[in-house]
DNA sequence: CCTTTTTGTTTCTAATAGCGAACCACTGGT
DNA sequence: ACCAGTGGTTCGCTATTAGAAACAAAAAGG
C-alpha cells in the first residue's frame, strides 16, 4: 500500500456534492495536513485534469477528467448497453423508472436509469451508492446473499433512512426470507420517504446475485392493486435480461 | 509535484476502450516499471474503488467510483441540467442529435448528448475530448479564442483526424475568419467521416467562448438546403442557453 | 501427470521522494 | 497602512518508496 496515493484518494473524498468547492488551505485544515501537502497532491491532481483550479477564486474543484473515465467503465460494462432497451421499454409500458442496481462488495451502486416521462427527481443518480438493508431494489439483492454475507452487512449497523427502514435484525432476516420465497420484492418509503419500489433480483451464470431491476417512482402513483400488472412487466423484463447476462459471464 | 502519485495517475491512463483489463506484470511491462510498483498502486486504487479485479482472471480492471465521482462533477456544473432540455427540444424539432462541447484547456471536451429519436451511434460519448480544429463543433470554439491560443492549438500539430480535415494552417486560420464573421459553423466529415455538424458557439459573461452547441448527423440526411432551417432552430436555442449561462457566470 | 513458465503477492534495504517549518507575493477587509 | 488571510515556493531531515529477489499458486506445455 502506497501512502502517498492513499493519502491523495483520501482527498478526493472530500470533494462532495455539498462542498465541491476547497482552498488549499481550507482543505489542510479540514484533513489536518500541512497545506503544502494539500498543494501538491492537487498541483499534481490537475495536470491529469482531475481537479481544476478555478482561476477567479484560486478554488480547487473536480474536473472532466471523470467523466471519461466514467465513460470507459460503462464501457466495459457493456452490459449497460444491452440491458437498456429493455429498461426503457418497462418504463414507457408503466410510466414510472426503471433502476439498475449492481452488487459491489457489501453494497450497491445505480448503474443506469431510465427515466419515465413523468419525470420526478429522486435522490438516486448513476454512480450512487446504496445500503443493502433498506428499499425493494437492495433488500432483493440481499436476501439472496449467503448468510454469512448478509450477517456482514447487519454487523456494520442498520441505520434507519427513514421511519419505514426496518432496523430490528431479526425483522430484517424474516422479511429477506420472504422474499427469496416470492422472488420479489415490494417496498414503500424504506430507502426514501414516499417512494414506492418492486424490485426483481439478476443472477449471473453460476447462480449468484449480482444485481437487481426496480420500478420505482411516486407511492400514490402505485396501489397495491396495481402492483401485480407492474410486477408482470418487470418479470418479462427480467428474463430477457438474464439471458443477456448468462451470455456474459 | 508528487513523483508517486503522478505515476499512479500515468497508470490510469492504460485503461482504455481498447484495453480495459490488465495484468500486473503486463501492466509493469508495459510502463517499463517494477511489477511490484505497478501491484502496490493497483492495490491502493483498489480499496478506493478506482480500479477492481475480477476474481477469476485476477486482472484489474476500472472501477466505479469514477461512475460516483463523473456525478458529481456533473452536478457541480448544474449546467448541463438547465441546458439539457433546451437541446432535446432542438434533437426532436430538427431529429438529429445535439451535442454540447465545453472548452477545457486546449481541448473540447463532450459535455452533454441528447438523442434524437432515429439513433445512430457515434465516436462521441460524453467525457470523450476533441481536438478544436476539425469539426464544426469545434472550429466554431476555437474560432473566437485569442490568436495567441489559437497559434498554440496549431503549434501542437494539425494531425487530419479524416480526409477533410484542414490540416494546411493558412487554411484554417481563413476558414476561422469566415466562421467568426457568419457566427456558426457548418462541416462535413472533418471529424468523423460521413458525419455532419453544425454548430453555435457560447460565451460567459464577460464575452469569452466557453463551449459550441452543435447538431450533428449522418451527412445523406442533411443537404445544404437544409441547412438554414436546422440553423435557425440552433440559433433560437443558443440565445436561450445563453442567457442561462449569463446568469451563472 | 509432472515440469516449466508465468502469474499475483510478500519481504527486504538502499536511496529516493515526500513532509513541513519557514518563506514570499499577493489580495481584501479594517 | 496595516494585518490576516490566501496560494505558491524552498530546503534539509527523514520517512517512504522502488525494485531485486523470493514466494506460492496457477496455467501452459510436454
Amino acid at each position: 500500500m502506497l501512502k502517498t496515493l492513499d493519502n491523495a484518494l483520501d482527498l478526493l473524498k472530500h470533494f462532495t456534492r455539498e462542498k465541491p468547492q476547497w482552498g488549499v488551505r481550507e482543505l489542510a485544515k479540514e484533513m489536518n495536513i500541512s497545506h503544502t501537502v494539500v498543494y501538491r497532491m492537487l498541483a499534481t491532481f490537475e495536470r491529469y485534469g482531475f481537479v481544476k483550479q478555478e482561476p477567479k477564486t484560486k478554488k480547487y474543484e473536480l474536473g472532466f477528467s471523470f467523466l471519461e473515465y466514467a465513460s470507459t467503465v460503462k464501457d466495459n460494462l457493456d452490459i449497460t448497453e444491452l440491458i437498456y432497451p429493455v429498461m426503457k421499454r418497462v418504463a414507457e409500458a408503466t410510466n414510472e423508472s426503471v433502476f439498475l442496481t449492481w452488487l459491489d462488495g457489501l453494497e450497491g451502486i445505480c448503474l443506469e436509469i431510465a427515466e419515465s416521462r413523468q419525470q420526478v427527481k429522486y435522490a438516486m443518480s448513476i454512480g450512487s451508492r446504496t445500503l443493502l438493508y433498506a428499499g425493494a431494489s437492495n433488500k432483493v439483492i440481499m436476501a439472496y446473499l449467503p448468510a454469512s454475507t448478509q450477517s456482514a452487512i447487519i454487523e456494520k449497523g442498520l441505520r434507519p433512512r427513514t421511519e419505514h427502514t426496518i432496523h430490528d435484525k431479526e425483522k430484517l432476516l424474516q422479511d429477506l426470507a420472504r422474499i427469496r420465497e416470492d422472488g420479489w420484492a415490494y417496498s414503500v418509503g424504506e430507502y426514501t420517504d414516499t417512494v414506492f419500489g418492486i424490485a426483481v433480483p439478476l443472477f449471473s451464470g453460476d447462480r449468484q446475485v449480482v444485481a437487481s431491476l426496480t420500478i420505482a417512482g411516486p407511492d400514490y402513483r402505485m396501489p397495491e392493486q396495481k402492483v401485480p400488472e407492474a410486477l408482470r412487466e418487470l418479470r418479462t423484463a427480467q428474463q430477457e435480461v438474464q439471458a443477456i447476462l448468462q451470455r456474459i459471464f
